[in-house]
DNA sequence: GGTCCGTGAGACATCGATGTCAGGTAATTC
DNA sequence: GAATTACCTGACATCGATGTCTCACGGACC
């Protein structure tokens, strides 16, 4: 039995058991120059038995750079960002690049700390989905020094670096419609607070749905909140009691949608309002009725954006790239609850 | 606009800068030793001014230890495993280490890989949910070289070292015998591929329950195959078109819910036969009826498998332990549908 | 026979931060 | 008044891997 405590073995330590000098053990491990046959057979007998692994500091330290990438996203716990998550770690490794990942927690400071870690590790680049307020001074100073960076979900305002967005303004622009076209007049809208870029995009949707179908907006019907609160449940009732109540209701995510479902099979009025949730989850397909969602592709966008980082990282000095990733409406029944004005 | 491949500032730039020794500014920076309120000012703003920040690979290179740990586990897009990851990430954040998280997605090559990666980046510790397979040679050769381990979810076989498991035989025990108690005695079971720790624990205590009832095992009602597959729907084909086709059905875990309930609201008997999950998921409390499942808490277990790495890494060698996380039964519906047996 | 190239291997400096040691001055204590 | 302490700073070596340079040998080629 070894002693826990012992050192990792270093190349010197190769070197001296197998008679040869550092370098040459350097060689060996890296693949590169000429090394007899024999050298190299000592060399990894030597390795072995130390147990002799590469002291990545020491390698990066000396070369300047490094396989690494970093991931800042608000939640690793959201299915959103974990799907998303893991499609950037399989890019990445891949490539042979190691993915650092962190949550921010919508707390800019969290963030900022989070992303000069990772910077002072070197992270070649990074992927952010920035927090709301999130400092863009420094992210340019950290541009600036050579760092690239991807966001993905959310832009940063007066920022220049390449985005992976979804079109949250035209999938819920669509998701209104589809509630209109189903004689819907009077729609709810649940969205996180206005701070957040996506919940605002979407409620410009759903503005623009409304506009374009000459309906008249009714403020109380719109609620910008975030979801985790215990007050969701007063917010729901404020809206649900009105004297002309919803006959639909559009959730603005799906923390939202899951809150909100919860609240309807409890206190729901019957028959239940129209529903239309922003982003698929699972188990929408297996309530009853099934959600009408509008589905963004959260393993497309990290996909996406990791190749476009890891691109940028190996030099790729292409203007500034925006993609938007179409959503998709996925019908399964809430949606197409008829309203009190459905013609059909 | 500063060129974006100038290299970042380094302490000898700060200290030139500023017309002090490097060691001065590696004072300012750490806080340690004495440095006079001019000089401190000084310092600071040639920092501030060059961007610094400190090269992490450098100064880790001389201390020779990481305020890094590792978490390697199957799925990050798992729920469980997010969930649990963001545990793990709050408790490192909190005590200022940095997390490196990977997925080995059951490939013990893939993991492998992982783990050498993150030992050579210095991780002071590992998390590490092991993938079926694992090669134990291989872990413990690191646990010698003075890597701490902590096993979450699994065991690895013949390696000492401290885990944290969730007492599945003994949950899965009490759902079924929750089953049984309301009158049922075929209830199937469908549990991940029996080389997966968990699924065969689950299933040990689904037939102790069986036996402490005197029931008679049946094993055409036991279904051991990973969820992902298109075949899932034959395999409960096969079970639900028994001449005795059961009359509860017991998840082994979320995934094969999911999958179950799916098939239960398209093609599933009516009236539905009960149903009990091992593991909760979102939204068991928003299906009708809710699903009854066996709780376990993937937070409290990231949490405390986090705290007693970091422990072990500050130098706790107390001898190995060994956690397990109670399950909690959460009955909500679908577990309490009457059987034929039901005397109540 | 001399030059050149392919092959094999070591000495040494270097990456950036920091521990150690060796000063130096000013203030405090006996 | 001498000795001790507190305060402030810099020179230098070091962590481990690797790029650069140098050297040495043997065969090929003109």
């Amino acid at each position: 039995m070894t002693s826990p405590q012992r050192a990792r073995a270093t190349m010197s330590d190769v070197a001296a058991a197998s008679g040869v000098s550092p370098k040459t053990v350097s060689r060996v491990v890296n693949g590169v120059g000429y090394v007899s046959a024999e050298t190299l057979e000592a060399v990894r007998t030597a390795i072995d038995q130390l147990g002799f692994r590469r002291n990545e500091f020491a390698r990066q330290l000396r070369q300047g750079t490094t396989a690494t990438i970093g991931l800042v996203l608000e939640d690793v716990a959201d299915p959103f960002y974990s799907v998303l998550s893991r499609a950037v770690e399989d890019v990445a490794l891949a490539q042979d690049y190691l993915l650092l990942s962190a949550s921010s927690a919508e707390d800019p400071t969290r963030s900022r700390r989070i992303i000069e870690s990772f910077s002072s590790r070197g992270a070649a680049g990074l992927i952010i989905a920035p927090a709301t307020d999130t400092d863009s001074a420094f992210l340019r100073a950290e541009l600036d020094a050579g760092c690239s960076m991807v966001f993905v979900d959310r832009p940063v305002p007066g920022i220049r670096a390449d985005t992976v967005l979804a079109d949250n303004r035209g999938g819920a622009a669509a998701g209104t419609q589809h509630l209109i076209a189903r004689g819907h007049r009077r729609i709810a809208f649940f969205g996180d607070s206005a701070s957040v870029y996506t919940a605002t995009e979407r409620l410009a949707g759903y503005r623009d749905a409304l506009t374009t179908a000459g309906i008249e907006h009714d403020d109380r019907l719109v609620v910008m909140a975030p979801p985790h609160a215990d007050a969701t449940a007063a917010l729901i009732d404020t809206v649900q009691k009105l004297d002309d109540p919803p006959t639909a209701i559009f959730a603005g995510n799906n923390r939202w949608s899951v809150v909100l479902l919860r609240y309807l099979k409890e206190h729901g009025p019957r028959p239940l309002p129209a529903f239309l949730g922003f982003d698929d989850f699972e188990l929408s397909d297996v309530l009853d009725p099934g959600i009408t969602v509008i589905a963004q592709d959260p393993a497309a966008m990290g996909q996406l954006a990791a190749e476009l980082l890891l691109r940028r990282v190996s030099g790729d000095d292409r203007p500034t790239q925006h993609i938007q990733l179409e959503t998709r409406l996925i019908a399964r029944g809430s949606g197409e609850i008829a309203g009190p004005f459905n013609s059909s």
